[in-house]
DNA sequence: TGTACATCAGTGAACGCGCGTTCACTGATGTAC
DNA sequence: TGTACATCAGTGAACGCGCGTTCACTGATGTAC
């Protein structure tokens, strides 16, 4: 695809664009900033022509929200990437276990806009059937770090069916509770003293420890 | 004040009737379905009217969630009631956790329309402090049950700090992901087994066990 | 008990807003011969 | 290599919608004397 040259009448590229022009209004302003007009005037280009690339906006929306849910999980891989790896092989499940669920916490918290956008309601394919987060590349990561605790018998194999739902419950909630929740107000240090205890808290529901 | 009177200019209780009118419409549609002149509307008075009540759409939005979050309480308490008592105070105390936990989530599923616009974002009032949810029912019923279980020896009193948050926010997050997230299209058995898992969870990360 | 008048609680018309979407169109591109 | 023409990817004007809010107003209520 030719670039670059300004004001050519077939823009060559215009769904990513009027995509990544969309993700920045949800990044700035949460789900009700998607706006077809504002992401078509932001590129550049006449609002009917959105309707060339995207079916209306519920499918940019839809769009949004699936970009948003993969900038997630890039976030996640990052965090879990910049903490030192543990030698110990219990130590380094429990560590990615950990480090997971503060990623997306942290995430919540650094991009609201985003994380608003991909937990929003609506723009939904009609398509993703009863198990289909469980392609979710957060998921999935979720999902590998509770079988690595399972294989090293700290997390009882009872207790594994799922796990992945009460791990994700309290990352989630406390990530809504802390952005437009009750707890909207906390201030930073106390934030993070919730965040750490909670990630205790799915630590402690998980693996079992003598009084 | 009198009632009864049909068609009289001065309806007596507009502020009352308005409130309850906008929070039938939260009921059935959400947040976003709460609108100032459907409100009115539906109370047979002009738009104009609930401005000698109301400061605008904002705060008529903000006592909708007020009341939102109170039929919450009053359904975790319900559910309380119905609920047998234990004889064994230990057992007592978990049952109450649990189903406060319980009630939550299933008052998600049962009145989502309530529950989203109990915790949608925008028409706060400016002066809720840091700390002023925990003068919310819900949490309050939560913190007595804790500190019953801290009583009875059973929660540990150095894992007690920030509890509500994480109870909390498990049963937060359990019941978003199950209403709007991607745990929406779960049947119905699958939520429940779900739901009694994650409360498994709750009890788990907070009270010790020997494995 | 009656009357004047301030105050309270409504009315109805109007405004501006920006959205999503449709319509008939036109300029650019690429392919067949 | 040139030309005719189908197709593709844009344009710009227009529509209807329903909202929150303001305005000047009027009917009802209650109080002072």
């Amino acid at each position: 695809v030719t670039q670059g040259k300004r004001g050519r009448y077939h823009h060559g590229d215009l769904a990513n664009a009027l995509q990544v022009a969309a993700t920045e209004l949800a990044r700035k302003g949460g789900p009700e900033a998607v706006v077809l007009r504002e992401a078509a005037r932001a590129v550049g280009v006449s609002a009917t022509a959105a309707y060339r690339h995207f079916d209306g906006h519920g499918e940019l929306m839809h769009a949004v929200k699936d970009e948003a849910l993969r900038t997630l999980a890039a976030h996640m891989s990052e965090e879990l990437a910049a903490s030192p790896e543990q030698s110990d092989p219990i130590a380094e499940a429990v560590r990615r276990l950990r480090t997971l669920g503060r990623g997306y916490v942290r995430f919540a918290l650094a991009e609201p806009g985003l994380f608003r956008t991909a937990f929003c309601r609506g723009g939904d394919k009609v398509d993703d059937g009863a198990a289909g987060f469980q392609q979710a590349p957060a998921f999935h990561m979720l999902s590998r770090a509770l079988d690595e605790l399972v294989e090293l018998e700290v997390l009882p194999a009872q207790r594994r069916p799922h796990a992945e739902v009460f791990a994700w419950s309290v990352a989630h909630g406390l990530s809504m509770l802390l952005l437009d929740g009750p707890l909207r107000h906390l201030p930073a240090e106390a934030q993070e003293a919730v965040v750490e205890r909670s990630l205790d808290g799915i630590l402690a529901g998980l693996i079992p420890t003598e009084p």
